[in-house]
DNA sequence: TAAATATATGAGTATATGTTCATATATTGA
DNA sequence: TCAATATATGAACATATACTCATATATTTA
């Protein structure tokens, strides 16, 4: 079934029929690792979910603590806090603890960037 | 249940607590339309699968059909059909005909600006 | 017009994911 | 140290989603 090794000639007509063997090759070649997919994939996937994008997009404005955004949000903070942890691990958001209280904010630039672009291409 | 209208004053303690009533507002008078919000949850969603992302990474290239795509990403034709038409209904790629084939492309440079900043932050 | 090729689509299924509920951990103040 | 507060986490459940299979549509060629 996974053939990768064979390269397919021009027209191949195997199982796995293909137009431009040399297009494809390309893609191959300029592939990224298949680890920077997977991250990338879940950068993505962080803020792909409404909730998950409503936070980010607050805090683009200043930190919020958990029950903050989960009253902003109307859901629980069980759910804001589970929400939060996926965006912490992706590296979305950082936390910064004063006494009792986790300050979430955007993590850097580059989500600021991903924001905005997203919006820009939302709006077009 | 729903008392969006209630505005929450400071150390609210009612179902929904929340401890910064004013930043509270603040993201609700900044929030994004709910309909940009599902727009862009839209998008990003689009991105986030791995197959998806690997089909817009090999797109940076050069255009490719459907069945380029399949054996590049080595799935089905169908599979591969499927997941463009969903990289479609969000304008993150387009279909040029020639003949019989499709040749499917990057729709924008705001897509291949989405993707070079998710690989920076990949990268990191 | 009929056959072949390229792509699209609907239904069904297995897996992923977001929420809630109950409970655990961490920090502060009495 | 004990109670209160803020957040985190595991399990369970309902929904979303990515794939396969079968079939439909569209374009070209015989």
């Amino acid at each position: 079934m996974t053939n990768k090794r064979k390269s397919h000639q021009e027209t191949d007509r195997c199982q796995v029929r293909c137009i431009h063997a040399d297009r494809v090759e390309r893609a191959r070649q300029t592939a990224a690792l298949p680890d920077e997919v997977i991250r990338m994939a879940g950068i993505f996937g962080a803020i792909a979910d409404p909730t998950r994008l409503k936070m980010l997009l607050a805090l683009q404005n200043e930190p919020m603590c958990v029950c903050d955004l989960a009253a902003f949000l109307e859901i629980s903070e069980s759910a804001a806090s589970h929400q939060l942890r996926r965006l912490k691990d992706r590296f979305l958001v950082k936390a910064r603890r004063e006494g009792q209280i986790l300050y979430y904010s955007l993590d850097d630039d580059h989500v600021r960037h991903l924001l905005e672009i997203g919006l820009a291409h939302a709006r077009e």
